[in-house]
DNA sequence: TAATGTCCCATGGTATCCCATGATGTCCCG
DNA sequence: CGGGACATCATGGGATACCATGGGACATTA
């Protein structure tokens, strides 16, 4: 399936708009939905986005939890109250809302990165120091990247977050 | 199952194309794709590459962790953020974009390393460092290749990674 | 009426496509 | 076994299409 994938560093212009680079563009396309659906970021000081494909895997994931917990009203207040749907223009262009922008210090300049079934909106330079600060710890990561061939081992002791 | 197998240099034109050997353009068409799909590399001061096959181990192990997960931002930054999609052109050539020669440091030239399920795109004199490495240190790994029809035995300690 | 947002068109730069050429390797025939 | 014809392949250059970006025109709204 098709998926984003690359990095790409586009201007805002004066009137709030930017290009939503071509192969983005593409992946949406395939999803029928000329435009992109983008929210804050769970844990990362930037926008995330995709299409309608991670619109249902998000809707998924909501479903499984109870109607009425707390858990469910805070996820759905970021995922869905602080989601714009972004429609294209005539030229692949989008303007993102200022809720969006704010929280991830994006001013003149976006970076779109690519994560397969989604993809982030950064502000360029702290993307750039998150990338360094990714490859670092994924050396810590690596134990996480097991051959699909390999028989399943003893797990590492990672350890972990929470 | 059709393999990358042998190393070959070519060069790096003007417009930055660069021609991927005829036997690696027969392994990926071998699985319907008229292109190659490459990443920075892990472990090693080079790009990695394959087909479709490879592109697909890549996913299953990303489909494992968590949509909104930070192991699965950090990982995806890596290998799908840094990663593109070069098809071949007519005559079998890509452009390698500069995100990922700089990281090789490649400038003109390019060797192809085949390693069976994927292949390593390095500058020539890089290589030809690694590769006097890489044999000083394969005879110590020897042991590391079980015969494929021996009995599952414990894993050995070989110490990874830290 | 002024401000805002949308639509449409123009432009420069880049990447892609297409064709040409020379070299190398392979196959066939003598 | 040797030589020549052919096919394959890597490389170079010109033409074309695509894309990101800027600006003007029009509709909408307060």
């Amino acid at each position: 399936m098709l998926s984003f994938r690359g990095t790409f560093t586009n201007k805002i212009d004066a009137k709030g708009r930017i290009s939503v680079p071509a192969k983005f563009r593409a992946v949406t396309a395939a999803q029928e939905f000329a435009g992109i659906i983008c929210f804050p970021s769970l844990i990362d000081p930037c926008i995330e986005g995709g299409g309608p494909d991670l619109e249902a895997e998000i809707d998924i994931m909501l479903g499984r939890l109870d109607p009425f917990s707390r858990e469910r009203n805070v996820l759905a207040n970021l995922l869905k109250a602080q989601s714009a749907e972004l429609m294209f223009d005539a030229d692949g262009r989008v303007s993102l809302p200022e809720m969006l922008t704010s929280k991830a210090g994006i001013t003149d300049q976006v970076t779109f990165v690519g994560l397969g079934n989604k993809f982030q909106l950064w502000e360029p330079a702290a993307y750039e120091a998150y990338l360094a600060e990714a490859m670092a710890e994924a050396s810590g990561h690596g134990g996480l990247l097991k051959s699909p061939h390999a028989p399943p081992g003893p797990p590492t002791a990672s350890g972990g977050g929470s």
